[in-house]
DNA sequence: ACCACCCGAGTGGTCGGACCACTATGGCTA
DNA sequence: TAGCCATAGTGGTCCGACCACTCGGGTGGT
């Protein structure tokens, strides 16, 4: 007889599902502060200890952040605040699952390239460019790898799209890169990946979307069949 | 000079990272069991609450399942597992980042439906011409969005990229569609939305990819662009 | 009147312990 | 031998205390 105890799941899943709701349905708005975590805790009748672990949950996904001192406030549910979570997927995926993940990256990596090829304003090529020159100035991984993800990072926000990009972005994590590039560049890839980086700069240059498409395909795609091949061998 | 104690971020998020570290360094195997909360409190020298924090935050990660009463696993780390957020993203969202969501599934679906176009076999074909059937064979909002989503998902299967089709699925979740259907099919849409159906079966049985990849394309394109229209009126 | 400083109330972060709910295993009983 | 069941061990929940940090208002000096 008591409406208030359907008693499904933990308490601790059941807080996670109402905060959720509550910002769902509008009554919590981006950026807003929320009740302290005592309130919270006796406004949804749990003790202090699991409405920490709800708030938890919910800040590793990206939708609360906790600022110590201050108080709980709803993140802006920005792409790039929900989508953070996305890099874990990359970098805790081995052997088949990442040429699967490469794959979604080619995808949506040609489709980006070759948007930004129509829409790219010249501030923005001459970011992208910035990046290529300093990339190719020095032999120094790390460097080049930052670079790198810059590049095709301003490119992905050229295409218009920020979700897009903030995905792409989440598959490009640096663990997630450097672990592949560890054996990848040792066969002299390094020439070849210039190669590819200049033809996706000539067009964006261009502006020639089909162009764009096509090097942007290629370049992901030689590291995915070189992963390809990797997880093949894997014999374990 | 005390080098185990780095100190940098909450002790929390510290204990996070050094999970997620062992499993990346393959210091933990997917279904395999962990020590015990208390065990890994003292492991790490922290506190319980702070472990069981740490525990709930993988888990609302996919990364780790807890059974009560059993202990604690480490998930399969299977597409299925991580990509299982990738709901809150969908629901979440609103406005313009709906409509960006959205693009992003027009290029993976469209992608997905070509592939499988090619590599369909008759037993999965089979299965898609079920949901067809059964979805053309009702009027219940609720049965038609199941059998659409099961629709997309057999489709999205037989494209060969289960990570492809985890992320697909999780960008049609039931309270996304719900959402967005709420308002789309008032506006006599079920017939649109049925002959569109029809064309995406047609080129799947033909085995044409191209003309798979523009049915598919056209058919999220369609919602796509109501939605866009939608957020526009938004004026608020 | 202004400003820099300081302090205390309020907040999230951590801890330890207690007890509850559930699972699984082994021995005991029929 | 088959089935039951007591029990140890596990995750789930709660409590109360204290720590670390933020922030705003009061205080003192200029």
């Amino acid at each position: 007889m008591d409406e208030t105890a359907p008693q499904k799941g933990t308490v601790t899943q059941r807080a996670i599902d109402r905060i959720k709701a509550m910002i769902g349905e509008g009554r919590l708005e981006p950026g807003q502060r929320l009740p302290t975590e005592r309130d919270l805790a006796v406004q949804l009748g749990i003790s202090r200890s699991s409405m920490r672990e709800a708030i938890r949950a919910l800040t590793v996904l990206g939708v609360l952040e906790a600022r110590h001192g201050s108080g709980i406030y709803v993140t802006q549910l920005e792409a790039g605040d929900l989508l953070e979570t996305f890099g874990v997927v990359a970098d805790l995926s081995r052997g088949p699952q990442l040429v699967e993940l490469l794959e979604v990256r080619r995808i949506l990596e040609s489709t980006a390239t070759a948007l930004a090829a129509a829409r790219i304003t010249s501030d923005q090529l001459a970011e992208v460019e910035k990046h290529l020159t300093a990339m190719n100035a020095t032999e120094d991984p790390e460097v080049i790898l930052a670079h790198d993800l810059a590049f095709h990072r301003e490119i992905a926000t050229a295409a218009g799209n920020e979700t897009m990009a903030a995905i792409l972005d989440g598959l490009s994590s640096r663990t997630f890169r450097a672990r592949v590039w560890r054996g990848y560049q040792e066969e002299g890839a390094f020439a070849r990946t210039r190669r590819e980086h200049a033809a996706i700069h000539r067009a964006l240059v261009a502006r020639d979307p089909e162009a764009a498409r096509a090097a942007a395909a290629a370049h992901v795609g030689e590291v995915e069949q070189w992963l390809r091949s990797q997880v093949v061998d894997e014999v374990r």
